[in-house]
Formats: C-alpha cells, sequence, structure tokens
DNA sequence: AAATATTTGTATGTAGTACGTACAAATACG
DNA sequence: CGTATTTGTACGTACTACATACAAATATTT
C-alpha cells in the first residue's frame, strides 16, 4: 500500500465534512429503520402530511426543499404502499389533497418513535449548548 | 390551500436539519460544476488519487467512508472517461493502483479552483470562529 | 508444505434520490 | 375573453449506495 491514510488537505473542505455528516447520519437512520421499511425522505413526507392533512404537492416540495418530481417519486411510492391516498381537492380542482391512511399513521407513529432514538443517539455527543449553536449555524446554510 | 406553511415538530429533527443543509451544498455544488461535469464524490475521488497516487479500492472507500462497490461504480465511470488509469501492483497482485492521467490532472486544479470558489460561498457566512466550531461539531458525528 | 481464511477486484442487481422536460387541465389575471 | 400561471402527470436520465456472488492472489494456520 503506498499510503495508508495520511491527512489530505480535503479535511479542511466544510463541504466534504457536511457530505460525510450526513453518510454517517443516512446510515444509522436506514440500519435503524431497516425494520419499517422506510427512508427518510419517506417518513419525512409521512410526519409532513401527518401533520399538515390536506397538503399537495407543491406543499411537500417546498416544505422538504425538493422539486416536484422527486416529491412525487416519493409520495406515489408511498400510495403504492397504501400509506397515504389521494383526493381532488374541491375549492381548486387542480389540487390534489394528500391524507394518511390509517396503515400510514400508524406506521408514523411507530416512526416517530425510532427518530426519538435515532435523534437520541445523534444529539447525546452534543451538550445542550452545542446542540442549540449547531442547529443554528446549519440553519444558516439552507434557510 | 389547507395550510401554507406552518412550522412543524419536524424542524427541531436534527438529522433533518443536516439532510437539508447538505441538499443546500449539493445543490449550489451541482451548480458550480455543471460546465465541469464532475459530482461531489467525483472530485473527491480525483482528489484523493491525485494526493495519494498508487492508492486502490479499498484506499478510496475508507478515505471517503463508502462500500467498495460504490467506489468502484465511481472509478470505472472516471476510468471510462480517461481521467485516471488503473496499472496492476506489482508487490501484491491483487491490487490496482490507480493514477490520474494528465487530463485528469488538469481537471482536478480546474476542480480545485471551483471548489474554492464554493467553499467561499459556504463558510461566507461564519466567522472564523463558527466556522471552527462547526467542523468541530461535525466532525464528532462521523469521525 | 498443504489446507484454510482473508483480501482484492469484478460483475450484477436493486433501491432511493434528484432533476429536466413536455404535456394537459384548472385557475388566475389582464 | 384570451393569456399566463399553477398544478398534476408521465416520461427519461444520472448519481449514489448497498448487497451478493464469484474468481484470483495473498496471508494464515496447522
Amino acid at each position: 500500500m503506498p499510503d495508508s491514510g495520511g491527512p489530505s488537505d480535503l479535511d479542511s473542505i466544510l463541504g466534504l465534512r457536511i457530505r460525510r455528516a450526513h453518510g454517517a447520519v443516512q446510515r444509522h437512520f436506514a440500519e435503524q429503520f431497516a425494520d419499517l421499511g422506510l427512508t427518510q425522505k419517506q417518513i419525512s413526507v409521512l410526519w409532513l402530511i401527518g401533520d399538515r392533512p390536506g397538503a399537495a404537492q407543491t406543499d411537500l416540495a417546498r416544505a422538504l426543499d425538493m422539486d416536484r418530481a422527486t416529491t412525487m417519486a416519493l409520495v406515489h411510492a408511498l400510495e403504492k404502499r397504501r400509506l397515504l391516498h389521494r383526493t381532488p381537492s374541491q375549492s381548486d380542482r387542480r389540487r390534489i389533497a394528500f391524507k394518511l391512511t390509517s396503515e400510514g399513521s400508524r406506521l408514523l407513529m411507530r416512526g416517530k418513535a425510532a427518530i426519538g432514538e435515532h435523534e437520541a443517539w445523534l444529539t447525546r455527543r452534543f451538550s445542550r449548548q452545542e446542540l442549540a449553536q449547531l442547529e443554528r449555524l446549519l440553519e444558516r446554510i439552507y434557510a
């Protein structure tokens, strides 16, 4: 082996740190949620629809910072699993309102519990102050 | 519209903030690198091979926190574009050493410049202290 | 020295995420 | 009323990521 992993100037790139942190969180999340069969994005969608029944395509896309095509790919997959259903709006017949099915609600409840554990795993490495600081700094990137 | 984007308890999830920050960085990166035709992962691989010529599959996977299959998918794509080439190691004939081609080196140089601009965009929202703090906190997640 | 285990590279398949584009229907606006 | 915008749909493309199985080379154990 010509080089066994010495430091590289790549380490000083903030973007890479964010990507690696994201990857680590993603991996732990996937493990935690393997039995529920939900990804981060999927449970985010369920969560949002649970919070805002009647939301539509554009609402989800905006809330989750995704484009419409990506959003609908998620929604269609969840609909196929009968976790949500879609009913046309009466006031605006272009819109189709999303609601959780009872199975979707049950899965969301289990998902929220699992997210609690996941978040505990993630946040236990920070003090309360550090956590607040980290959230504040991260928000500046996407807000 | 039944709900126009009020706050949700989703906002208090650190994992989601990391994901959204990652998404924002990813989007800006993609714009910045559209003309170079390189993704974050791809330039990370080029960068690492530039820093450590002779590295092999496993070295890259470890350095970038990816599994071997993902790593090789990246390497193969870059090899197809003649940005790197692979030569069998003499000391260990299982290993195949990666090196940049001259075209790969040129592209890496341009990429490093573009990363400089990208990093400037990303970091200009933080003071020097905040930047150090953010890097320190992020590292705790994946290290 | 021989048998076994590990490492390394290869090849395939699946899934999720993300975006672009083009199209049709409904609504809003001038 | 005609036009522009919004909304949903239906394609297609690309990247990332992981699992698995297989072969070859090397390392380890007996």
